[in-house]
RNA sequence: GGCCCCGUAGCUCAAUUGAAUAGAGCAUCUGACUACGGAUCAGAAGGUUUCAGGUUUGAAUCCUGACGGGGUCACCA
């Protein structure tokens, strides 16, 4: 239920109102028009004709009236083509939307029914540095939390962190064996990337060692089982769960040093969360679950121990709970974790961001608590994203084909600061605000980059598009918005340092085409911004945010603000200056992109 | 093989969820600074929406089939 009063709810209400019978507000289409049309917005009138049996001409001449009629001021006029009902929106509605309060203009909290959502996004595993694919979720995560807040809703953002397991102990096995005691300090690395070597050395041992076997005779199957590394690795697991000090003390150690390394690209990234959930800890609530499933019967031993739950009935398979020696795997600790977030906050609504491979894995993780009763089985939400390949194939972390995060993140600062200088607009900055412009564009590419697309579809990532700073990119929108910023000084300036004084009321100005599509545009935000939180779709907002400053740009090279016609329209031009400028700052706070005032 | 997703300009993406002549950016070409910032603006060119049927007053969008691409079906996470 919103309390919307922007142009096309306020068209809808009053035609939902004049046939409360015949249809409900989803049944009328309220368009903008076509720009070969005269008007602003358009109602299809084709889906009401037949209900009641009018010709186009006619209804869309009520439909007409009756829309003038019952929003004094709203309508300056309108025409039916065909079965289209071409609306004009007069001067005055739009000029008084101008002069809303600019605070009114990030609406949202406008929404009556406020849901707790619980945004889990991030998730990583303790054992190797975030890549690109980390970044997409972060970004979508981050920015589909605080598009919900806008709306209204009560948000919490967590993260539940992958931190046991066989891969865990492999990095553990390898720094044991080649690290002589190394640590970050010593080396001077970064955590993460610290572990992840170590990892990746794993990995290389691992298949020298089956190599050699294969080679000794033995098969490879046999090889892969009895490499002494990955024999050392599972020693080390059952060790971990047994809890066995010296191994709990290593694996503190460790993921310490991995954690180091998160909090700083998450700093440096935006990312935050009001809870962290480890699965060192959610695999034993999994696991009492089990155990509890299985004295009601809703789970099944096997001969050899395991457990499992049939979701034939569902059209799913059956599903492995619980290993025949005990130990938990993946599901079970997301069973575990689901209560735990549902009965702590409270939710109305859980989100996981989780990338597309896994959407089988969610339908059964749903199903699962259907079947064994839990009432919030239904309000789980899987906001599954597309892989982001590269244009030279796949990232594959054992192939060396990942694209870093902390790499990606240097090097599109880098081009920010190689795009500025090349620009020749360095001189009047100082050393510190230079390096936080560098921070602002390339992050803002970055972050524009990974955004502008529909989460749901695989992307593909260009570097050499991704660099770009012109056209539909972050930097061109910050670049209008420094612009705007300019304007306002020079005017502020101009005006002895009283910017407030040009927001006077805009008397009987008459809107050039320009300037009316632009606050036309502007109304849209609210819209936009409910769009977005429905779709979970932070992309609606990217295309809007571009748009609008294509729009303004197109504006602006036509018109002049500062030295406009006459002090009525240089005061209404300042307004749209204004609003544009606000409507930009906050749609780009919203995909975690910050603003500067000058680039 | 079963199930799920995708196929739109040379490339990367849109299309108000079924509406008027399918839109942007990049790349290509042509123009525009003695006006507030040229990281800009104006314009040109680029399409049988993979193909074949069907539903509809109307289909990129819905249905069926084919072709092409991806994902998933682990005592991995």
């Amino acid at each position: 239920m919103s309390l919307s009063t922007n142009i096309s709810s306020l068209v809808v209400k009053s035609l939902s109102k004049l046939y409360a019978h015949e249809f409900s507000e989803k049944d009328f289409q309220v368009n903008e028009t076509k720009p070969e049309f005269e008007g602003d917005y358009t109602v299809v009138l084709f889906t009401l004709l037949k209900p009641l049996k009018k010709s186009p001409e006619t209804l869309g001449k009520e439909l007409g009236e009756h829309i003038v009629k019952s929003n004094p001021g709203l309508i300056s006029g309108f025409n039916v083509i065909k079965a289209f009902l071409n609306l004009n929106i007069s001067d005055e509605f739009l000029i008084s939307f101008l002069q809303k309060n600019y605070s009114d203009v990030c609406f949202g909290k406008k929404i009556l029914n406020h849901k707790k959502v619980m945004v889990e996004y991030s998730s990583p595993n303790t054992n190797k540095p975030l890549h690109l694919g980390h970044l997409r979720n972060n970004f979508l995560g981050w920015s589909v939390a605080e598009i919900l807040k806008a709306n209204g809703n009560e948000v919490y953002k967590s993260s539940i962190v992958n931190d046991r397991g066989i891969h865990i102990c492999k990095s553990m096995i390898a720094w044991q064996q080649f690290a002589n005691g190394a640590t970050p300090e010593s080396t001077n690395e970064k955590g993460d990337h610290f572990v992840g070597d170590y990892y990746v050395k794993f990995n290389n041992e691992y298949k020298k060692e089956v190599e050699e076997l294969i080679g000794a005779g033995i098969k490879k199957e046999q090889a892969e089982k009895e490499a002494p590394i990955m024999k050392k690795t599972q020693q080390m697991l059952l060790e971990w769960e047994e809890g066995k000090p010296g191994v709990l003390e290593l694996w503190n150690k460790m993921n310490g040093w991995v954690y180091k390394g998160f909090d700083e690209t998450y700093k440096r990234i935006g990312s935050d969360f009001d809870q962290t959930f480890y699965e060192s800890q959610t695999y034993i609530l999994g696991k009492e679950f089990v155990r509890k499933g299985l004295e009601d019967g809703s789970f099944y031993k096997k001969e050899d121990g395991s457990v499992w739950i049939d979701l034939s009935e569902a059209g799913l398979d059956e599903k492995l709970l619980l290993r025949g020696d005990g130990t938990s795997v993946y599901i079970t600790q997301d069973i575990g974790l689901v209560k735990e977030k549902f009965e702590k906050y409270n939710l109305d609504e859980s989100i996981y961001v989780i990338g597309d491979e896994q959407i089988y894995h969610m339908k059964v993780l749903k199903e699962i608590c259907r079947k064994i009763g839990f009432p919030f089985a239904d309000k789980i939400l899987h906001l599954s994203y597309g892989m982001v390949e590269l244009t030279t194939g796949k990232m594959k972390s054992r192939e060396g084909t990942v694209v870093d995060a902390d790499d990606l993140i240097d090097e599109m600062i880098a081009t920010s600061k190689h795009h500025t200088e090349e620009l020749g607009k360095v001189k009047d900055f100082t050393e510190e605000e230079l390096k936080a412009l560098y921070e602002t564009l390339g992050m803002g590419a970055m972050k524009f980059y990974l955004l502008r697309v529909d989460p749901k579809k695989r992307m593909i990532f260009n570097p050499e598009e991704s660099i770009d700073f012109h056209g539909f990119t972050g930097p061109f929108v910050q670049y209008t918005y420094a612009r705007i910023q300019s304007i306002l000084r020079k005017v502020s300036e101009s005006i002895n340092g009283h910017p407030d004084s040009f927001r006077e009321t805009i008397d009987n100005e008459k809107l050039l085409p320009l300037e009316k599509q632009l606050i036309i545009f502007l109304e849209k935000y609210e819209n936009i911004i409910s769009q977005a939180a429905e779709e979970l779709n932070p992309s609606v907002i990217a295309n809007y945010v571009f748009h609008l400053a294509k729009t303004f740009n197109s504006f602006y090279a036509e018109h002049s603000v500062a030295n406009a016609e006459n002090d009525g329209k240089k005061n209404l031009r300042l307004h749209l200056a204004v609003m544009t400028a606000t409507v930009i700052k906050s749609g780009l706070q919203l995909l975690g992109i910050s603003v500067p005032d000058r680039m």
